[in-house]
DNA sequence: ACAAAAGTGTTTGCCGTACACCCATGT
DNA sequence: ACATGGGTGTACGGCAAACACTTTTGT
């Protein structure tokens, strides 16, 4: 499998990734499966090349996962506590997948190399759900979008991280302007503010979002939106990036 | 002199403390200077031990250089490039010192450890200057406050670390109410206000600003300070911390 | 005609800014 | 009396919350 050394990587410093999605007006992350017995998910992980900038890292270990470039990333915290090693969930693992491992396996080198105590940067992404085509590494056993409310069980302090992501992506929202990141190019106000409601997980107002919005200046006003049903069609909006 | 090992600290990982402390209506970085020939001069930093928390690392490292525990601290951003290598400094420092380096030689191990690409956190902490007493360690020259505003040349990227040390201050002074750490136990409104001028750089309206203060609910107002000045005595403030 | 959802307008209260005025103190 | 700096009150304007009404569309 992979190798790890002090050649190529930083030793214990790793890079965690929270990439948000939205879904059926659902905040979602994604989340793979590791390929073991004993159901063991872990958030989207990587290390740093010698010669790698971090944020260059991040982007790297995002593009494997979601298969597309030009991701909004941001870095949010490091996670430095001393019981943040691999080994007792490696054990578990391996204690659990006796015989099993085959060309898993880690030799006597890697498994010093990972289960040493990690400091770990943490980055959350925004990106638009519908292009992501999640990939597998040759580790997982899935990769798949969990809802932010039902998140499955997670090792080490991975549900910690995700809770900073969030309370950072709330606190960022409206100023940088990055909840687009999560649609598709076009979309309605209506979307938009059940985009914003499952992110805050409460109710806004609808004339006032509508208005809180359009004063921003950041969006342009295309089209209305056929949809078939028993009202009024919707006008959809596009993201300004840096236009007038 | 001290000797780095991967036995005992965690390899090219650092901590890198932005020391604020406010005087003469100033805001003030504390830095010291490296005890060799070329006027070098350096944020306080350290190395994270391997079984010990980044945060108390940090603050392990601010008792250090400050003589005071309880100091406000707030981890604020990791600095990554790979261009973050004490090695043309060191090399150009060892240039300009030889053979007058004596005990603070560093040995070919040492040389090579503190040499490789680093990452840093960086930490900013808030003190009340009148209690800090500076303490050199064994490579500085001197330690000492420089107003904001006129920092002595520093190695590497430490400028920007500053830089982006004061941003994330301005964004949190009014909400986790921090303000109060850089000042004695008791003050003057004008000397808060103050305070708040010198930290974004330009003025508020001294009945307004009284107003939002006092708003906060997070003062308790004392006796009247005598100051013997032609005019009215302000009266003295004390930072409520939990109470109600 | 009616229900459903979109779009827009009006009122209210809060908060920050600007302006104005009084108070205490030493010369 | 006056200058100096401290404390406080009032008026204005913008913004967000709450309430209300109109418009479009398919059944």
């Amino acid at each position: 499998m992979y190798s790890h050394s002090e050649q190529d990587y930083i030793p214990q410093l790793s890079i965690d990734c929270v990439i948000f999605g939205y879904q059926e007006t659902q905040l979602k992350v994604l989340v793979p499966k590791l390929d073991f017995r004993g159901d063991f998910w872990a958030l989207p992980a990587g290390f740093i090349l010698q010669d790698e900038d971090i944020d260059l890292a991040a982007r790297r270990i995002l593009e494997v996962r979601t298969g597309i470039k030009d991701i909004y990333l941001d870095q949010f915290r490091v996670f430095g506590g001393t019981g943040r090693s691999n080994r007792p969930f490696l054990e578990r693992m391996m204690s659990l997948n006796e015989g099993k491992l085959g060309s898993k396996m880690l030799n006597r080198k890697e498994f010093e190399w990972v289960t040493r105590r990690f400091v770990s940067i943490g980055y959350y992404a925004l990106v638009d759900i519908n292009k992501v085509v999640p990939q597998k590494n040759d580790m997982d056993e899935s990769i798949d979008w969990y809802p932010i409310k039902d998140l499955p069980p997670m090792i080490m302090d991975h549900h910690e991280i995700v809770e900073k992501a969030l309370e950072t992506l709330r606190l960022n929202l409206d100023q940088k302007l990055i909840a687009f990141n999560l649609l598709p190019e076009t979309f309605t106000m209506r979307e938009l503010q059940e985009l914003y409601e499952s992110i805050f997980d409460k109710p806004f107002a609808r004339n006032n979002f509508q208005k809180k919005i359009l004063n921003l200046n950041v969006l342009e006003r295309l089209e209305k939106k056929f949809t078939g049903a028993a009202n009024k069609a919707p006008y959809l909006y596009r993201f300004l990036n840096a236009k007038g």
